[in-house]
DNA sequence: AACCGGAATGTAAACGGTTACATTTAAATG
DNA sequence: CATTTAAATGTAACCGTTTACATTCCGGTT
């Protein structure tokens, strides 16, 4: 059977207040008492109930964590850099697992407030219109890790995405290339316009036109197909891809289809994932590791949540090109 | 301020006995005020406590998960398919990470237990004799991920480590190599011991003998180091690494040092993680993914909280070798 | 010796649900 | 129409904490 405070009061011989006071280390009990307690809650293995406590004191000490994927290590990361500093202030976190579902997402949040969480960390790959309009409805502290647009201003933490972008397309700019292809997988979402503006701008600010149907959102396949169906007028000779995984599976496509990479076409990524300083991908990539961010976003959480949260916080970090040999330069 | 079952009640002119009832989808309440308590619901936005429901009845359809390293694909996959089960039975998870650390580990499973969870899944990475002796007195419900000896039967899932890395080794020698590395790091451990067993079996059961140096357990940096400067006698032609990314980072070190893969070294490794697959990486591996065994996990575990948890299980799957380029066969 | 005040401790009502048991309701039976 | 019975609903105790408020204790003042 579970051992209670009342099994440790009576024990003791003392009331459930004082064994409480002492777990919640009051400095309104004696030095004496409070040895005394603290020696029959080790010999009896006692754990304080979290439900209980947070039933009375409105309070969790928790806090939820919604990524569309645990087992991406992009969102890995985030997890842990929000699991870490979480850990360091006495706080758990409670992961989900949306599945890119914004459906899944919702039943995910109420089942957060179900527990009575204290906030909600999340990414933004899978929120609507919809999602927010109940965080904000049910006045749920929460931190989005990514940009987002909404009526309210909300927190969030995120890198430049479109600066990122315009700094990887300038990149193969001054490299020379003129027709760079935009890749990405049907990401018809804020993000993937950011960076597309981003694209955009490098072109511009080059004095350079963007050539006809390079924004490639089909599958992997259906656009590496569509690249090599090319002649080599419309051929791009470099991609930027809307992330590094979608930069990945690109260049495996192509290499299988004999297109090398750096020699016959340059790749930059976005994220800068682990794998792509791997000595035999070498991806020229934009900084954007998460880790760093999970930390913020549970630090903005926490002080909304010590202060309150009346004015609403926005990092936006200056993004950073990570070159590697994926673009032949170096 | 937040919605109770006391509120929805007063409002239908029920009582919250029925309410309960109601949102318990109980038989024994009319069809009738069964509408007319979820319109109400519905209109209040009502969620039902966790936490309180949790108190009362002793149960809180939450499943524990301790991993080492969440931002590891490895360990995601394993919370990806724990959590897709579970979320198919109605039931939650809560994720620790416990970076390698067996006191951490230890606080992990007292702060779920603290939150009444009503089952653990651990990976055996960073579980010792202390652990697991806390988990019997507590008589806590528990399924490892991974192969373990305690002097009482416990509920594992697990590959079969010997026999995998026997058929790795196997691999190698009917390719023709003899001097096989067996490339670890520090791995002091149960896993590491099978594996090394069934490395010492293949060699057994094809009549050879083990080179004496060729046991590595240093750093890469240092394991590369000391197999460059080996003659050409004593140099391996081969490795067998404990893991997927123990190969992966030889790999990149040998090839940094001019040793290509496979033509002056064979590689295998373990697990056969996702970017084994990789185009240019080409791993020839064991397969270990994790996904299915989280989903036996907590399978079994189910099994346990809802019949009676008297008799353990031992799921041991059969490995499976999958032949990519690493080797130079095929 | 009576009194006071602050520190230490105790009492009991919350927190938001569930559920055994009690009560009401309504239909079925003689 | 009175009685029985089963179904629907209500009452209140309980789950394990916290904490406002009440009480006791004890040394210090007059």
């Amino acid at each position: 059977m579970k051992v209670t405070i009342r099994d440790v009061a009576l024990k003791c011989g003392v009331s459930v207040a004082t064994v409480s006071r002492v777990i919640n280390n009051s400095d309104q009990v004696t030095d004496e008492t409070k040895k005394r307690v603290m020696k029959v809650i080790d010999e009896f293995g006692f754990i304080p109930n979290t439900n209980a406590r947070g039933l009375s004191t409105r309070s969790t000490n928790t806090v939820g964590i919604i990524v569309p994927n645990v087992s991406n290590p992009f969102f890995g990361e985030l997890i842990e850099g929000a699991e870490r500093a979480a850990s360091e202030n006495g706080y758990q976190i409670i992961i989900l697992n949306s599945g890119y579902n914004t459906e899944k997402t919702l039943r995910d949040i109420m089942v957060l407030q179900s527990r009575d969480v204290d906030g909600i960390i999340m990414s933004t790959a899978d929120i609507d219109e919809k999602t927010l309009d109940h965080l904000h409805e049910n006045e749920i502290p929460f931190v989005l890790m990514g940009p987002i647009q909404y009526k309210y201003p909300v927190n969030y933490v995120s890198v430049d995405n479109m600066e990122g972008a315009r700094m990887a397309v300038e990149h193969l700019v001054k490299l020379g290339h003129k027709k760079i292809a935009y890749c990405t997988e049907k990401y018809d979402n804020y993000l993937n316009q950011l960076r597309y503006e981003g694209y955009k701008k490098a072109f511009d600010s080059n004095g350079l036109e963007i050539q006809k149907g390079l924004y490639l959102e089909d599958s992997v396949t259906e656009n590496v197909k569509n690249i090599i169906s090319m002649n080599k007028e419309e051929r791009p000779t470099a991609i930027f891809a809307f992330n590094d995984n979608i930069a990945l599976s690109h260049m495996e496509a192509l290499e299988r289809n004999g297109i090398r990479i750096p020699e016959d076409m340059a790749v930059v990524g976005f994220d800068n994932i682990r794998f792509a300083s791997y000595f035999s991908i070498q991806l020229t990539t934009i900084d954007n590791r998460q880790e760093e961010f999970g930390k913020k976003g549970f630090e903005i959480l926490l002080d909304i949540l010590k202060n309150d949260g009346t004015k609403t916080q926005q990092i936006v970090t200056k993004p950073q090109l990570v070159v590697r040999k994926s673009c032949g330069s170096k």
